[in-house]
RNA sequence: GCGGAUGGCUGGAUGACUGCGGCAGCAAUGUCGAGGAAAGUCCGGACUCCAAAAAGCACGGUGCCGGGUAACGCCCGGCGGGGGUAACCCCAGGGAAAGCGCCACAGAGAACAGACUACCUGAUUUCGAUCAGGAAAAGGUGAAACGGUGGGGUAAGAGCCCACCGCGCAAGCGGCAACGCAAGCGGCACGGCAAGCCCCACCGGGAGCAAUGCCAAAUAGGGACCUCGCGUCGCAAGACGGGGAUGCUUGAACCCCAGAUGGUCCGGGUUGGCAGCUAGAGGGCGUCUGGCAACAGGCGCCCCAGAUGAAUGGUCAUCCAUUUGUGGGCAACCACAAAGGACAGAAUCCGGCUUAUAGGCCAUCCGCGCAU
RNA sequence: GCGGGCGUUGUGUAAUGGUAAGACCUCAGAUUUCCAAUCUGAUGAUAGGGGUUCGAUUCCCCUCGCCCGCU
């Protein structure tokens, strides 16, 4: 099934914007009927909600079971996680909902650096 | 040195920056944080609930003997059978003279007796054969065919007789036992399958942490049908009576009894939090005692994750082995560069089994070769 | 996590322990001026690995894959 973890506590260089995670299943669904691009590297998901539904940015993680065994998922989580750390504050917009989808073989083992890259461009093309 | 057998260990290391979960703290911060299989869920337990977890039946499991253990289908030791030159390995390994069932095709004949071809004797004869009797060695079929070899014997033959081998029964001896050894006896009979039914012995009540208990919120604390039934004595406690059992029957204690009870069906709801939740038959190291061993016991020290859209990560550097390429060298190897680092992630806990697993290391033993 | 079930040609189904059957599909041929329909023929499977047995789709064990239930 997906996955999804609590938040990432302080965030360096944050925004004055917060950032909570997503735990229920039907965010999940609102967000994959929304504005979507993928990557080699990243499947994102990207959603503007609606006027007083929540605060902040909000972001998930899936990973589907597709892409592996428990291994290969938790290692592919890990590093969505770690690459939502490093571009939300400088990209997020306040008052999105953000879910990451890991890919097949190629999640877990493309560079770190790719897969920011991968990442930044499939923000801009879901703001746009 | 080469080849092999068995048992065991390890499962990259160090550091820097930056993150995540638990606990403590107002905070800064401190501290702890995956495995040998965490896996498959194949067994066994602990624990919780089901009216006791009791008896019988049914059903299921295990299956040489002895021991170990909380328990086991696990482990240790022994026995028997099979394989290997050997070290050693493999075996669901009780009962087929309790009973039932099955053994296709082929073959004369498939389970207990019988006789197709062929053999022998006699009679008949149209000289092809037919009939009566003897016999069960030979042929062919098959997974399996009524002991084997040699000799005697005979009309032909046959354990019909003899020798050796095999087989069966077995006094006695050894062993806790499985079982082993075996005087003697028997001319030989009793085929296989019980991972077919079954018999025997032993074991097992059922469900499972999404168990179970509590709190909060929400809803229509709703509707239909059926069953028991509207008790007696007593001020009361209680007694009598009735009802309540999870495959079936019995069933103490217990619970309920005029209930807005119990059962079935329909409709609605199905979220959140806390407890269970991690220190236990616990693990590791050292040492002593008993034991062939598994293991048991004593002492000392050290260590023990608890998440719940689910933590233990990301990036980099150096080293460590590995592979590839280039250069040097007869070679061992050296230098440089690059790549990738086995299987795999706790979910109530524990003991096993099974399966996956790159590379490396240790110990013991066997065979061959060489040297002494 | 815990518990339960299933696995046979490409698809959905059969098969007392004894040659794996038949239907649809596919291919080829026949028929037809051509197509459809029809007829004939062919290809093709027991999830994988062990064990019991003379012999396993069937009986036993292990592994793999798929499906279902739970508050």
């Amino acid at each position: 099934m997906t996955d999804l973890k609590p938040p990432g506590g302080p965030l360096t260089g944050t925004p004055a914007v917060s950032v909570c995670v997503l735990t229920k299943r039907a965010d999940f669904v609102r967000a994959s009927n929304a504005r979507r691009q993928g990557t080699p590297g990243i499947h994102l998901q990207g959603r503007k909600r609606a006027e007083g539904e929540a605060a902040g940015i909000r972001v998930g993680f899936t990973c589907s079971k597709k892409v592996g065994n428990a291994v290969a998922r938790n290692r592919a989580k890990r590093r969505l996680r770690e690459v939502a750390r490093i571009v939300l504050p400088e990209m997020g917009l306040d008052g999105w909902d953000y879910v990451l989808v890991g890919r097949k073989d190629i999640t877990a083992t493309l560079p770190f650096d790719q897969l920011i890259a991968d990442m930044r461009r499939a923000m801009k093309k879901v703001h746009g």
